[in-house]
RNA sequence: GCGGAUGUGGCGGAACUGGCAGACGCGCCGGACUUAGAAUCCGGUGUCCUUGUGACGUAUGGGUUCAAGUCCCUUCAUCCGCACCA
């Protein structure tokens, strides 16, 4: 047989399975579905490692799935909207449109080099206007039932990419795309309700059975619910209110000062005129000058000035004062806190820091707490006192009697809040859907008539930096009327965000070309939700909270039946090398472009696959391919070797008529079957498969210069290579024409034979107080009691228990005897 | 600070239910083939010593057990997430 040469055989296979309908998904109710689904790239114009190892673990899962009868769907598109387009047009004065499709184009190449099971008839690509025509659509949606509203908000703006982001894309203060300092700016914005889904999106987290853990974790904390009461207090000798929400309403009787947030709106009138207005002006500037990173650090200082106001605590009349301090944050709760010192630990040092009083409401019931002895609050439970009638109570159950009593008196009220904020999504730049509403003086924000979607991005515009949408700069955009009343109008000039886009795509999949609506109910309600989502850990909150909540909507509007859309989630490691992650600046690039053309595409997955657990960083090693490339070239060879007897074998013989060699073998290859069937079916443990599947191919080579038994070369060759066909398509599939009818990536999976794997005799180890001192070899399924009866009569047991009292003997069926002696 | 994950040879990793620690691969060492090399094939490869039917060994120290990488507690390290959310 000639030389594994992939260079010529993979692209021979690509040429077949890009024929439209090799890969062709169809409606088919009567097998079970299963939709794989990775992560759509961004068209940045080439393939990185990460998505080799993505695209590369998705099709291990389609090409397996298909293997064992389920009619898959596995699709690929590009999340093609977003800022490096913009960036070319800058820099380079190319159109973002081409410069995006060219990307496509060569991302779609390096994607078919791969061998990847894809029906690309399904594409879906977010910036063709028959994609974002039903973007559009969808906000239309989320307007009419009251889910898309547009407000004045103080916002995160990042100058380098000129827009405002929703707080997920703010990351420690900085902006998640270009690292760069955000900071707070007013403007008129459109945002997305989804606070409106903040407890079912918490709540359904529990449905996740198929999610890592971690990744729901972060969604709780994001989520942050919190539940307790909110309730005003007077401020002496004024008409106003402050409502203040608190989690711990077991404290009320502890307040000795209320705390506001520099933004709060009655500062401006408590200070109006006091004499020392000017300082207290110039420390809230001072404040709302800090950065958000130095403002909602837990190490920054707490500070503080006085208003010279004073509340009333509604519970015991007590008047304290109104302090305005740079820790309370505006948008969370009422923007207003009520002052604890004793038991919150932030109040403790904010009036340790200024000497505000400070009395204890809760003891410890197992050493009293004494004021001058304490050097912080206490947080832990206790008993309450000087609380009035709540005194000797627990305080966890005080909370609920305080906050009853509180509602008794139509003071207070239970209340739950959450850390979430609404979804902001207007974005100040020309590449992205356009958000289609329309402004007039006389009928308002009107919303694009559904028969004039998509509102289409034009091409006279100038691309420049700015607080401005490139969009206001074309004359053909802006040059509207208004639907309803036909009079000159305007319209909004800003995009949506490119999150909105991968919202949704996956439910577009399973109805691509449906041009009136964005699927079809039937269609949708088939395929998805996806059985099995694959992509990186950077989209724990962004883009998976974002499409948990568009499902939500669209099921509420009855476009679809379920709560959640990705069944099972697997988060894939990073592909780290010389221990960093790859980077430009650090020169330590694999191009996997260059990888495939060296060894060919099913060395490059081999390789990914086997290196490293799915979801645990994957060191590259040059060698480590090498060592790949080499196992292919072992099945090769191996392959070839067996050649003649492949081809003079059946496939139906007697096992009996092999020696002991070759049951040896046939075992082997029994065994493998039973383990990479569990390995991919029921642990994603794709290493331990192909190491096993190495382990075969060396106890093949044992008969490299032995005469085999053509029907065992045939029954070991070609499940071998129905084995190998999910991690190495081309390889397989070439092998396989070579041997076998058919087309191997149509062939049902491997049926392993439990009575092959069955030896007569078992090796099992004798111990003497748990140390290995002899190994013996055993009849299989000796019973527990036989193999206790047996340990006497070995002659090394005898000799090792010669003189000494045998306590105990513990033996374990095919496994082990262990003689406990004294 | 809080929450989570991880820690096993020179390296990537395996050991799934407590039952021979180190599968498989890389690297390294030796051998075969070769004029030579590459490739390939075969064998070896945790540490230590007194080389044995030996001792030790899965971050640390302790515990449970006939038996612990695996279960429980302690400490440490690394990584990730959250972090003034009242």
């Amino acid at each position: 047989m000639e030389k594994y040469n992939p260079q010529e055989i993979e692209p021979k296979w690509q040429k077949i399975w890009d024929e439209p309908s090799y890969y062709k998904a169809d409606i088919d109710k009567s097998r079970p579905k299963s939709y794989v689904l990775s992560m759509l790239p961004y068209p940045s114009g080439n393939l990185h490692c990460g998505h080799l190892r993505n695209y590369a673990i998705g099709d291990i899962f389609v090409r397996y799935r298909s293997m064992n009868g389920f009619n898959v769907l596995s699709p690929m598109g590009f999340d093609a909207m977003g800022l490096p387009a913009e960036g070319a047009a800058i820099k380079h004065g190319i159109r973002p449109d081409v410069w995006t499709y060219k990307n496509i184009e060569n991302m779609t190449r390096q994607l078919k080099s791969m061998g990847l099971y894809y029906d690309w008839d399904r594409e879906v690509i977010t910036c063709h206007p028959s994609y974002y025509k039903f973007t559009q659509w969808l906000f239309e949606l989320f307007y009419k039932r009251g889910l898309a509203y547009r407000k004045e908000a103080s916002v995160n703006w990042c100058d380098t990419c000129g827009t405002v982001l929703a707080n997920e894309q703010v990351i420690d203060g900085k902006c998640w795309r270009c690292d760069h300092e955000v900071h707070k700016k007013n403007l008129a914005q459109w945002f997305l309700k989804i606070t409106d889904y903040a407890d079912e999106l918490l709540k359904d987290l529990d449905k996740l059975k198929g999610w890592p853990n971690r990744v729901k974790v972060m969604q709780e904390n994001w989520i942050g619910r919190s539940e307790g009461a909110e309730f005003s207090l007077e401020i002496d000798g004024r008409a106003e209110k402050i409502p203040v929400y608190t989690t711990r309403p077991d404290t009320i009787f502890g307040i000795t000062f209320m705390a506001l947030a520099v933004e709060h709106p009655l500062i401006e009138k408590l200070i109006a005129g006091k004499p020392n207005e000017e300082e207290i002006r110039r420390f809230i500037t001072e404040t709302r000058n800090m950065s958000d990173m130095e403002r909602t650090s837990s190490e920054s200082e707490k500070k503080g000035i006085f208003t010279g106001e004073y509340a009333i605590n509604p519970v015991n009349g007590k008047k304290v004062p109104i302090w305005i301090t740079n820790y309370v944050l505006y948008e969370y709760g009422t923007g207003a806190v009520m002052g604890v010192p004793s038991h919150d630990e932030r109040d403790w040092m904010f009036a340790k820091k200024y000497g505000l009083e400070i009395i204890l409401v809760i003891d410890n019931p197992s050493a009293p707490l004494k004021l001058e002895e304490m050097d912080n609050a206490y947080t832990e439970p206790g008993i309450m006192i000087n609380s009035g009638e709540f005194n000797g109570m627990e305080n966890e159950k005080a909370k609920g009697a305080i906050v009853d009593w509180l509602e008794a008196k139509k003071i207070g009220a239970r209340k739950i809040n959450y850390k979430l904020r609404d979804w902001l999504i207007s974005r100040q730049r020309y590449w992205g859907a356009p958000i289609p509403v329309i402004y007039c003086d006389h009928c308002g924000e009107v919303l694009v008539p559904e028969e004039d979607l998509p509102v289409e991005l034009p091409d006279d515009v100038e691309f420049k930096q700015g607080a401005l949408s490139p969009l206001s700069t074309s004359k053909k955009f802006n040059d509207v009327k208004c639907p309803k009343c036909g009079r000159p109008a305007r319209r909004e000039t800003d995009t949506m965000d490119t999150f909105i886009c991968s919202s949704w795509y996956y439910l577009r999949y399973t109805d691509p070309h449906n041009g009136k609506l964005p699927f079809d109910r039937d269609k949708v309600n088939y395929w998805s939700p996806v059985d099995q989502y694959i992509g990186g850990i950077e989209h724990a909150i962004l883009h998976l909270l974002y499409s948990r909540f568009f499902t939500k909507v669209l099921r509420d509007a009855e476009l679809l039946d379920y709560d959640e859309p990705f069944t099972n989630l697997l988060t894939q490691g990073m592909v780290i090398k010389d221990g960093a992650k790859m980077s430009k600046s650090l020169g330590n690039v694999v191009s996997p472009e260059e990888i495939i053309s060296k060894y060919g595409a099913d060395t490059a997955r081999l390789f990914i696959l086997f290196a490293a657990p799915v979801e645990r960083d994957l060191d590259w090693s040059d060698q480590g391919v090498e060592g790949s490339f080499r196992f292919l070239n072992r099945v090769w060879r191996i392959v070839g070797i067996f050649e003649d007897a492949i081809k003079s074998g059946v496939d139906e013989y007697d096992v009996e008529t092999l020696n002991d060699e070759e049951k040896n073998l046939r075992r082997i290859l029994h065994k493998t079957m039973k383990k990479v069937t569990e390995d991919l079916r029921d642990r994603f443990a794709f290493n331990t498969a192909i190491s096993s599947l190495m382990e075969l191919v060396n106890a093949m080579h044992t008969f490299q210069d032995k005469k085999i038994n053509p029907d065992l070369a045939r029954e070991v060759t070609k499940n071998l290579l129905k084995m190998l066909a999910p991690f190495v398509p081309h390889i397989t599939a070439e092998l396989w024409s070579k041997f076998f009818e058919g087309d191997i990536h149509k062939q049902s999976w491997v049926k392993f034979d439990e009575a092959a794997i069955v030896e007569d005799t078992v090796e099992i180890v004798v111990q003497i107080n748990g140390k290995v001192r002899e190994h013996i070899k055993v009849a299989t399924g000796l019973t527990k009691a036989e193999l206790e009866k047996l340990a006497p009569t070995i002659p090394r047991v005898q000799e090792l228990t010669a003189g000494k009292n045998v306590m105990k003997i513990i033996a374990v069926p095919n496994k082990l005897i262990n003689v406990v002696v004294k």
